[in-house]
DNA sequence: AATCCGGGGGT
DNA sequence: ACCCCAGGATT
């Protein structure tokens, strides 16, 4: 059996029951793959669900807030997707009257969208003959043909997509079924970790099997430096029940988000070092403040490329610029580094 | 071509 | 620790 039919025959008896896949709208489809991109499955399906709810047509995604948008993804991460989101949300909803691109070319040129999901919008929706090239798809034609070119160069990206269109030539049955199915198998049997190569359809004909390197594919190329870094967050008490906030703006992590005053340091320092130093000093304005440690051990946030070494402060002072109630706090958009403090922090009825 | 952008889960 | 995840934008 070709191919492209025995996976078929493996998808229709192994595939997950998923929303996206009971329904050919394009504004769902777009949805789910923007929230699904270097996102597993199981992360972003109560998102999808939230936005769903909270959105049921795109006309009422593009006329919320930012921040409210922002919320709903909080804790999804990369958040300039949520952005991309909302941007792309008023523009087909206001420009194109509600009526999303009809083709991969034209899915192309929307913010956030890229090849894998323009042509994943396209095959889905509109039965466009394309190919997908996840890191899936990677995956399972790295070690099906024992391919060892690095996915992340820009010849391993030609190749493989190279590859993936000579598949879907030989596919006689409806192509985005086709699709979905090297990314389930992918996801669900050629998993890269433990795949499930002794009852794989492809076990005969899978070359890394053969020689061995399942393991060893695909290959990828990266040196992942991880940056150390050290925050130290002013929770500030004015003693009416508010605290002060700052929006995090230009480039660098969690865009849009909120966060409690900042004071980043090169290293862990004292008490009394941050009382010296020159930024708490722009924060807090006042002689008579005191201030106290919450978590002597800090808290290490861990980004891809970041590990964020974090100590919250209580800083009590008399007046304070920016603040807001604390029994609004929750509405505001915030890093998981932020929600898991006040959610320790604060009180149960301003969660 | 490299680097950045989150958070969660697996090994 | 390190890797990966229905990638894309920026430098």
């Amino acid at each position: 059996m070709e191919f492209p039919n025995a996976l078929q025959n493996w998808y229709l008896e192994n595939r997950r029951d998923l929303p996206w896949r009971s329904t050919r709208d394009p504004y769902h489809i777009w949805l789910s793959e923007i929230m699904l991109q270097q996102t597993r499955v199981e992360q972003g399906l109560p998102y999808y669900t939230k936005f769903i709810e909270a959105f049921p047509e795109i006309e009422d995604l593009a006329a919320a807030s930012s921040e409210k948008v922002l919320k709903l993804w909080q804790g999804l991460g990369y958040y300039s997707r949520a952005r991309n989101l909302h941007e792309t949300a008023k523009y087909v909803a206001y420009e194109l009257n509600g009526k999303f691109p009809g083709s991969y070319k034209e899915l192309l040129k929307l913010k956030g969208v890229g090849d894998y999901t323009a042509s994943a919008i396209a095959s889905f929706c509109y039965n466009e003959k394309v190919a997908l090239v996840d890191g899936n798809v990677f995956r399972v034609f790295s070690r099906l043909k024992g391919i060892e070119t690095p996915i992340n160069t820009t010849e391993g990206k030609k190749l493989f997509k190279k590859l993936a269109e000579e598949a879907l030539e030989k596919v006689n049955f409806d192509r985005s079924t086709y699709n979905q199915a090297i990314m389930e198998f992918g996801a669900l049997h050629c998993k890269p970790a433990n795949p499930a190569c002794e009852v794989c359809p492809f076990n005969e004909e899978c070359v890394a099997l053969r020689t061995h390197k399942i393991k060893d594919l695909p290959v990828k190329l990266r040196k992942t430096r991880v940056k150390k870094r050290y925050f130290n967050y002013l929770v500030i008490e004015t003693g009416n029940e508010e605290t002060a906030i700052e929006k995090r703006t230009g480039k660098g992590i969690w865009h849009g988000l909120y966060q409690f005053p900042l004071v980043e340091t090169k290293k862990k320092i004292s008490e009394k070092e941050l009382r010296q130093n020159e930024l708490f000093r722009q924060y807090i304005k006042e002689k008579d403040f005191s201030v106290e440690i919450f978590n002597p051990e800090p808290v290490i946030h861990k980004l891809s490329h970041q590990h964020l070494y974090t100590t919250f402060w209580r800083v009590q002072v008399k007046e304070q610029e920016n603040t807001v109630p604390l029994e609004s706090i929750s509405a505001y958009p915030v890093p998981v580094l932020i929600q898991n403090f006040l959610n320790e922090y604060l009180p149960e009825d301003y969660k």
